[in-house]
DNA sequence: TTCAATGCAAAAAATTTGCATCCCA
DNA sequence: TGGGATGCAAATTTTTTGCATTGAA
């Protein structure tokens, strides 16, 4: 883990103490499966990433399932929705800037988007939030299909 | 139902049949549903509006599902994800127009926002299509946090 | 009449919860 | 050391599936 990441899990660490809550090997874990993740991931994903190696023992899908249910509430991780029906989750904008994702509908991949085509737009309404999800072809992907229609 | 929304299933009805899908009660029904739907609905919502009504028998949740998959394989129905973790439906684009949703945080209304702002956005990849959720005060909510700022 | 579609029940998948034990503050 | 946190198992919740029966074309 970079020396960045262990400033940005001490912080957060701080604030679990804030609230009162307990620095344990479970939630120390997840955190260093989230702030590693360059992606979103799911409640089994995370849990998967932390089969054994974290102190010996694995950490139970139920601690994950807990674990990111107290750093939701203490917005440090957010839930991500990318259309398909699993719930994944990342750190919160404040650890990982204001951005959306790109799903490319060839690969699969997920990109960040940090450009944010939201900025300065008038809705009508007070937007606090949003969420935005975007679906098309990576740049990998773009120049195959594309070239896949010419074949056609 | 209105006029429009006759036309809008006999629309669809055509696509099933076009399929090779049979048109029967519970795909109608659960159509119909979707089409008088103001918002997006899940699963047990659409069941719970089925409840009798529909020819003496209501509907079974199964064959909600079964429904819900083959109009979204038809892209008649798409997916509407809102944050909580609830997977919602709507008709799709072709039928309800090109919108996003708009959820209060303080009523959980839900509103159509038609205004789209990533119109002509550049983003660096190809886009197909995106899905964009806001979150913020309706224009019901908006004018009384604003007081209750001014009372704290 | 025939094969797809339905209802029902059971299975699978995803998430939450009760409780005895454990371990951080 | 005490109370919150964990592990485990069981309960919920959500969605899918197998199969006998029904019904649309």
């Amino acid at each position: 883990m970079s020396l960045a990441s262990h400033v940005e899990i001490d912080g957060i660490r701080g604030i679990l103490a804030t609230a009162g809550h307990a620095w344990t090997r479970p939630r120390s874990a997840v955190l260093q499966v989230l702030v590693a993740a360059p992606t979103p991931l799911n409640a089994d994903e995370i849990h998967e990433r932390l089969r054994q190696g974290h102190g010996g023992r694995g950490i139970n899908l139920s601690s994950v399932y807990r674990t990111i249910h107290l750093l939701r509430t203490l917005r440090v991780v957010r839930r991500v929705q990318l259309g398909d029906g699993a719930q994944r989750y990342e750190l919160a904008e404040d650890y990982r800037g204001h951005h959306h994702h790109f799903v490319c509908e060839t690969c699969g991949r997920i990109e960040d988007v940090r450009r944010c085509p939201l900025e300065g737009a008038d809705l009508g309404v007070v937007v606090r939030s949003h969420h935005l999800e975007l679906f098309g072809l990576c740049r990998r992907c773009a120049p195959q299909e594309a070239a896949a229609r010419v074949r056609v």
